[in-house]
DNA sequence: AAATTTTTTAATGTATGGATTAACGTATTG
DNA sequence: CAATACGTTAATCCATACATTAAAAAATTT
């Protein structure tokens, strides 16, 4: 592991776990300093991280966060809605195995768990679990990808509004049904459950973002 | 504009117009002396590549063009059938005036006109130019942006493939078809239309790939 | 001769000095 | 006083020297 490669993850898990705040700005020699390295691999790294939709390089200005708005919430969830469907169907279409649905299926147990303790950031992360193993069982990389890096940009919204929502009852119970339909290898009932999934979910999100005027996430 | 920006600019049309080819490996050395520049500016350029998928940076191997296989081929058909359809309905739905749809139009005529004459890379171009074009029409930022890398991914074999087929008859009235249902303002009618367009040429491109073998494209 | 170790080579990874240039403050002018 | 021109500053952009290291070549051993 080259120490490009240590600045991009280190920089992406700060920025994920929201250790440097949306929309703050940074020169590029005060992440250098921070990471105890020199300007060439940090650029390498941040030329990623743009790449990747997370942070914006600006001439004489340094580094920018990227913050989420409403606009970018919609557009993220827009895609997903229309895309995560297709993911389902298509891992249900392939008859997967009971063993290759052992991480669904743990995920899907452990929200139910988390929801039972009330342990939001328990659920929250298998929820994330649930959603990235879905992808890892399609075999279309480049959608993999794309999705993954939606899944990195909405995260820090994800996690914001995670405390301001009802206990996500419905949510889980979604993710049962889905889980169902591609266990059983119904293609059609698991593209149609996961729409419906992804519509109420990004509902519920802008219309808490509307209400609670949160913008710059 | 700095190196960095026409470094990334002139290897990204090199790979685009074949004059690198797929499969093919340099060391980041020959394009440095190729576009003379130093090592910093290329470098950038190649990162950037590399997040593109056009190119794959092997450490001590270089740069390799990458190829893209009947596998590939298929992933970039799968998401464009799920996704253009969406964008050409979400077009629609906004009922774009004849300003906005200007860009459309000329497009489709010039397919029409490219088509009478028999002018291929005329209207190889012209297509390219509409679906470009209604990605402009559509707000999403994110959407427009995957789209378009998906194009430059598949942009060459699209032009090789092209002297291959049979003359591009349907496709041309499909794309007057679609215009009409955008122009109209009719949502289900644009998707359907173009999911129907992008089936027929996936399988269509599929066929011929499989059938003349051709690989590493 | 085959296998193993050592040495060499060369390509990338990293650090850094200097050039460039946009932004800002200061001075000048109308 | 407002507007403009000028000089200064500082951050990036670029070139390049050096460090590291994997691969290739050579030497040694069996």
């Amino acid at each position: 592991m080259s120490l490009a490669d240590v600045a991009y993850a280190s920089v992406k898990s700060d920025i994920l776990h929201n250790r440097l705040a949306p929309g703050s700005q940074m020169l590029e020699s005060e992440v250098e300093r921070h990471l105890l390295m020199s300007r060439t691999p940090v650029r390498e790294a941040l030329i990623r991280l743009q790449g990747d939709g997370l942070i914006e390089l600006i001439p004489r200005r340094g580094v920018r966060i990227v913050p989420l708005s409403q606009v970018d919430m919609r557009e993220i969830y827009e895609i997903l809605t229309v895309l995560e469907p297709e993911v389902a169907a298509g891992v249900a279409k392939a008859s997967p195995n009971s063993d290759q649905l052992a991480g669904l299926e743990k995920a899907t147990a452990d929200m139910e768990n988390a929801l039972a303790h009330e342990n939001l950031d328990a659920w929250a992360d298998a929820d994330d679990r649930f959603h990235r193993n879905l992808l890892d069982l399609h075999g279309n990389a480049r959608l993999i990808d794309f999705l993954n890096t939606l899944f990195d940009q909405a995260y820090r919204a994800r996690i914001f509004t995670l405390r301001m929502r009802e206990i996500p009852e419905s949510s889980t119970r979604e993710h049962r049904e889905i889980l169902g339909y591609i266990a059983s290898g119904d293609a059609q009932g698991a593209r149609s459950a996961f729409h419906a999934h992804r519509v109420r979910a990004a509902t519920e999100l802008l219309a808490l973002l509307e209400k609670t005027g949160l913008d710059r996430l």
